[in-house]
DNA sequence: TGTCGTTTTTATCATTTGTTAAATAGTTTC
DNA sequence: GAAACTATTTAACAAATGATAAAAACGACA
């Protein structure tokens, strides 16, 4: 998806202030498998998925559990050292070959005390992943897994197709084992 | 907790701008029980807490599940009435008497447009709020249950003791059936 | 095509949580 | 203080999920 379509989707702007913002972004390319983002550091960066599929997890215990995916369109950020610029406890994995747009989180803040429609910008832009993460947390507290399950496949159907089960059980907040059970007993 | 601590832990502003967003604001207070937000309703004013405690909750089948508190200095928010103007899904419940500030939605959005300081405020806010939904998400997607609840008692243990047991179940996601069984192992 | 390595499914048993109902504890009201 | 009402705990059984291991399916690649 183009960075264009991506500002104006979060909040339409005026050509100079979307200009400003545009020249503070660059584009990156990264083969599958890079980690974009790692635990216990303060990221720099933002990013905006132009193209690929990636996914954050950390780890309980000893194994890994994916709690977000993102696809084109979708911003990539490790919200603790965007809000507070403290160290994340997520990796950022990049699950196919992808073609992003980074944006430097000093930058944007400059941009935020600067010009009150990027500050705006800002605002809309945390207000929308405030109500994607109030969504997710819905889902998981009301709906059982198979739920959840039938719901990713109606809404985001493309994770499904690009995604290995293990990532999406642990998503779903169950084992592999019951998903492949739960997708057993729906056939 | 007073209006002039909630505002400046959020995002300090100079006076101004503070007195701006103080102008826009109205003391009101409930009675325990009093139903402050309505499902399918758009809301039109957000509060923050004075004094007292609060849930929201929403139907799932025929029984009600919480999936928020707020307490003291916490705002309440229908997230779907203040970022999209939509109708929300869930009910707002006193559970003791209240002190509440009242501030107008639509006289707030009106202050974004004017002043840089309160968009950033407003900025601030939704960063804020994000950052606690996503650490219930990850609460709920990686702990057992036992774990939700040791952590709720370690972190807000005045919710436990200021709300009941049937509510504090629904919200760790578990019947208060089985919170009665996690509380007698502990002992 | 065939082999190796990875992913997914299936099977078995243990553990956790849900459901229903009854018993106990606690509160309110008269 | 007794009765009525509400909240919480306990008990018994059912259903869902976890853990471990093995089998099957799928993909990459020589």
């Amino acid at each position: 998806m183009e960075i264009n379509q991506i500002i104006d989707t979060i909040y339409p702007l005026t050509t100079p202030s979307k200009n400003l913002i545009k020249a503070s972004i660059t584009e990156t390319t990264f083969p599958k498998g890079h980690i974009l983002f790692k635990a216990n550091k303060i990221e720099t960066s933002i990013y905006f998925i132009k193209k690929g599929i990636a996914r954050a997890y950390a780890y309980s215990e000893d194994h890994q559990i994916t709690f977000w995916f993102g696809t084109e369109g979708d911003p990539i950020v490790s919200m603790q050292s965007y809000v507070n610029h403290q160290k994340g406890y997520e990796d950022v994995e990049l699950l196919e070959d992808c073609e992003l747009y980074e944006l430097k989180i000093a930058q944007l803040q400059k941009l935020f005390l600067e010009d009150i429609q990027i500050a705006n910008w800002g605002r809309k832009f945390s207000e929308l992943e405030l109500i994607k993460s109030e969504e997710r947390l819905i889902s998981l507290q009301f709906n059982t897994a198979t739920e959840r399950y039938l719901a990713l496949l109606k809404n985001h159907p493309s994770i499904i197709q690009r995604v290995q089960l293990s990532h999406i059980a642990s998503y779903l907040g169950i084992t592999q084992v019951s998903l492949s059970r739960i997708r057993a007993n729906i056939k």
